[in-house]
DNA sequence: AATACGGCCGTTTTT
DNA sequence: CGGCCGTATT
């Protein structure tokens, strides 16, 4: 990926270790730094994690530390995973011995396991995921007596992270902090649910680093071990580290002072949820004497690319400063186009990918990034009808299906006694006859006793206080869980699941549904079985559950990438489609009417951000008119359309100049938006002002008139499957049951149940029962 | 205890 | 428009 380092042709390459060999210049200065604070701003493309891995690498061979004795920080798996596999390639089986790579919250959880009891945990407490600590918030909002609708559980969950990510323990929220959920119960609130949280073994994602910060704040001889271990920091990503992060490594890095910091204060598009710019900014005072390095070669994108890039981001204020620059001299400007609404957008998009891929580009170098997930449902329909192949990032995760989360919370269950969340969400699944009363009197029962809820409910199943047919069939389910628990430390994890989902009945369940979706269901359970074969302990597996709830792609066949520019961040393509640049769209309009300056100015960075994503070509569409809530809605171009340098772009525009569809479609009238009928706004009082501004136009479409786009390459080529005839009975995943109307070729017209009428290929369905 | 309707609300989400 | 949640219904 890296051109060579120029100094190594003309020294000779003989001292040159070979990690640093393929490095620049700023690159082999940040590896060689390596007492005292570093600052790495690396700007996008500009080959960071080459420098953090050779750094990585470096100061092993330099025998400046052992592999166990670096801290090395990132966000993401995903990135702790590539950064393991890439210091291995220089270290060889030393990376095993890097104990201390991960994320901040998978090291944190390791950390907070050896002193759990330090703040009042067993070191095999659960990690709850934000499913159940909803329910839990909403149990404890209803125990004291709160109206839900007036004060949302979701509120309350919002402003308990929000705490965490800066630190604060419940004594330490302020009066106004206090006081913004239900007239100063905040503290109250959040303060029993720790409690709670403490009585189940269990702490949230945000405990992970608040514990340990905790732990070090209290207890110095703990921090002192920490900070004598860890000789050399690293940490990936500073923009993106909010308040408890920043303390925590302050922390850490109080005795040696040789922390490194990389990051990019442009890349800054967290900070709704609590990323701080500010650290990343401040650094070199919070760190005094700290060697600033800037990474400004980029190896990725083309110059016309990098320079709209540059000339975007330039409109903010608050920055660092960089220039990236590259030594590529080829490449096409940035094309920006003008459609007429979305459903042309997709179609028009669609197009350009055939076309793409009739020059042989690969679809798997492709990728569309929306600013929001309801976007990639038009490019979902528009492929599914023309028979593209398409994956579409984020959404419905593995670990959050039904099925899964059931399965698991046996398991947890089983793991951990007290887990009453997880009991919670079985006890009666598959249906067992214990409903809502059952529970409840559980639950008295557990809170009489300060039993956990399993115990309780064995306890009360031998009372009188429930009817026969509970009792004995809670005492059979509390059997069967005493059973799993015996044979848990014996048999392998996967075997184990297997067994209960024989058992518990669940598995019965699911065959006996016989549907499509079923099978599905059954998959994914297999799936998860196949996935545990990896972990020796159920402890093991729970935890990589916990905390890597990412599924590994797929790789399969080729397929066009579709996801929001947030889950685009690090990756890159050679081909991009930035859809939806529209005032209102991007910059989100609700993202304006919150934060004002700073949000416009985050967003511009999502925008650079998605930009850079490119390597060779980058396409950004705007639509005229689109669908908002159901409600037609005339758009105004995005604001960083025009910030786009002209020199970089070509707006090859269907609305201006001769070849416009649109103004050509509708010439005939004088007034552009003749066609349009007046009508109310009356749920715009509800929006922002951009959307109050948008929809005071008052104009309403009538149904758009599209030109019928050519028939698609593909469309001509395959061949249609025998076994479907008219009037069969079929399943699609996305559109659900459906009756084959009509057929031709491999396109069927099926209507669906749920969903209308649809064109689909045929390769996407299967026929029902 | 399971379903059926109706009202409400609507970004981004590494862990 | 469409999905989710909570209440009302049998």
């Amino acid at each position: 990926m890296n051109d060579a380092f120029p100094l190594a042709e003309a020294a000779g390459d003989a001292d040159i270790p070979p990690y640093a060999a393929r490095l620049n210049m700023p690159q082999r200065e940040a590896v060689l730094t390596t007492e005292g604070p570093v600052l790495m701003l690396a700007g996008a493309g500009t080959g960071k994690t080459s420098a953090l891995t050779a750094r990585l690498a470096h100061l092993v061979a330099m025998r400046l530390a052992w592999p166990s004795e670096i801290l090395c920080v990132t966000f993401t798996n995903k990135a702790a995973r590539e950064m393991r596999e890439r210091v291995g390639r220089h270290l060889g089986d030393a990376v095993e011995g890097m104990p201390w790579l991960g994320t901040f919250h998978a090291i944190g959880a390791k950390m907070l396991r050896r002193h759990a009891e330090l703040v009042g945990l067993q070191s095999n407490f659960t990690i709850i995921d934000p499913d159940d600590q909803l329910r839990l918030l909403k149990a404890l909002i209803a125990e004291a007596e709160l109206d839900e609708k007036r004060w949302p559980a979701r509120q309350l969950a919002g402003l308990i992270d929000r705490w965490k990510n800066r630190g604060l323990n419940p004594g330490d929220l302020d009066t106004v902090e206090n006081e913004s959920y239900a007239n100063g119960r905040g503290s109250q609130l959040y303060e029993t649910y720790q409690k709670r949280l403490q009585a189940l073994n269990a702490c949230d994602f945000g405990d992970l680093l608040l514990h340990m910060l905790n732990v070090f704040r209290q207890h110095t001889d703990v921090l002192a071990q920490y900070q004598t271990r860890f000789k050399y920091i690293l940490v990936d990503e500073y923009q993106d580290t909010n308040q408890v992060q920043y303390l925590w490594l302050r922390l850490l890095a109080q005795e040696r002072k040789n922390i490194c910091v990389v990051g990019d204060d442009d890349q800054s598009i967290y900070s709704w949820r609590g990323a701080e710019v500010a650290n990343i900014l401040k650094f070199e005072k919070d760190f005094p004497g700290a060697k600033v390095i800037k990474l400004e070669q980029n190896y990725r994108s083309t110059p016309h690319i990098l320079g709209a890039a540059s000339g975007l981001i330039g409109a903010n204020s608050q920055r660092l400063g960089k220039e990236l620059w590259t030594e590529t001299d080829t490449g096409e400007k940035v094309r920006v186009i003008g459609v007429w609404d979305g459903p042309e957008e997709a179609r028009r998009v669609g197009e350009e990918i055939e076309s793409l891929e009739r020059g042989g580009t690969g679809l798997d170098e492709i990728a569309i990034l929306v600013r929001a997930q309801y976007q990639t449902r038009e490019f979902e329909d528009r492929f599914i009808q023309i028979g593209m192949g398409y994956r579409i990032i984020g959404g419905f995760r593995f670990y959050e299906r039904a099925e899964i989360r059931d399965a698991l919370a046996y398991l947890r269950v089983i793991a951990q006694p007290a887990d009453d969340l997880a009991f919670e969400r079985i006890y009666n699944q598959p249906k067992r006859g214990l409903g809502a009363k059952t529970l409840e009197k559980m639950y008295q029962h557990a809170r009489r006793t300060g039993m956990p809820l399993a115990a309780a409910s064995l306890d009360l199943a031998d009372s009188d206080e429930l009817p026969a047919r509970a009792r004995g069939t809670i005492g059979g389910l509390m059997r069967q869980f005493l059973q799993w628990r015996e044979q848990a430390d014996g048999l392998a994890p996967a075997e184990l699941l297997r067994q209960v989902l024989e058992e518990s009945g669940y598995q019965t369940m699911l065959e006996n549904e016989r549907t499509p979706e079923a099978k599905g269901r059954l998959e994914n359970l297999s799936e998860l079985a196949r996935a545990m074969e990896d972990y020796e302990t159920l402890g093991d597996f729970l935890e990589h559950v916990a905390l890597v709830m990412d599924n590994e792609a797929n790789a399969d066949e080729a397929k066009v990438t579709i996801m929001t520019i947030h889950a685009a961040k690090g990756l890159e393509f050679d081909h991009l489609f930035l859809v939806g640049w529209e005032e209102g769209v991007f910059p989100s309009q609700r993202s304006l009417d919150e934060g004002g300056l700073a949000s416009l100015e985050e967003e511009r960075r999502l925008a650079y951000v998605a930009i850079t994503r490119a390597k060779k070509a980058c396409t950004i569409l705007h639509a005229a008119n689109r669908r908002i809530y159901g409600q037609w809605t005339s758009s105004i171009p995005s604001r960083f359309i025009e910030e786009l340098p002209e020199d970089h772009v070509e707006s090859e525009t269907t609305m201006s100049g001769g070849a416009s569809l649109w103004r050509a479609n509708w010439s005939e009238s004088e007034d552009p938006f003749a066609h349009v009928t007046r009508d109310r706004p009356d749920r715009s009082q509800k929006r922002g002002p951009g959307w109050q501004r948008a929809l005071a136009t008052g104009y309403e479409t009538r149904p758009v008139r599209v030109q019928e786009s050519r028939r698609s390459a593909a469309s001509f080529a395959a061949k249609p499957r025998g076994d479907i005839a008219l009037g069969a009975r079929v399943f699609h995943d996305k559109f659900g049951y459906g009756t084959v109307t009509d057929q031709e070729g491999n396109k069927l017209e099926i209507e669906f149940e749920t969903s209308g009428t649809k064109r689909v290929i045929d390769s996407f369905v299967q026929l029902a029962d």
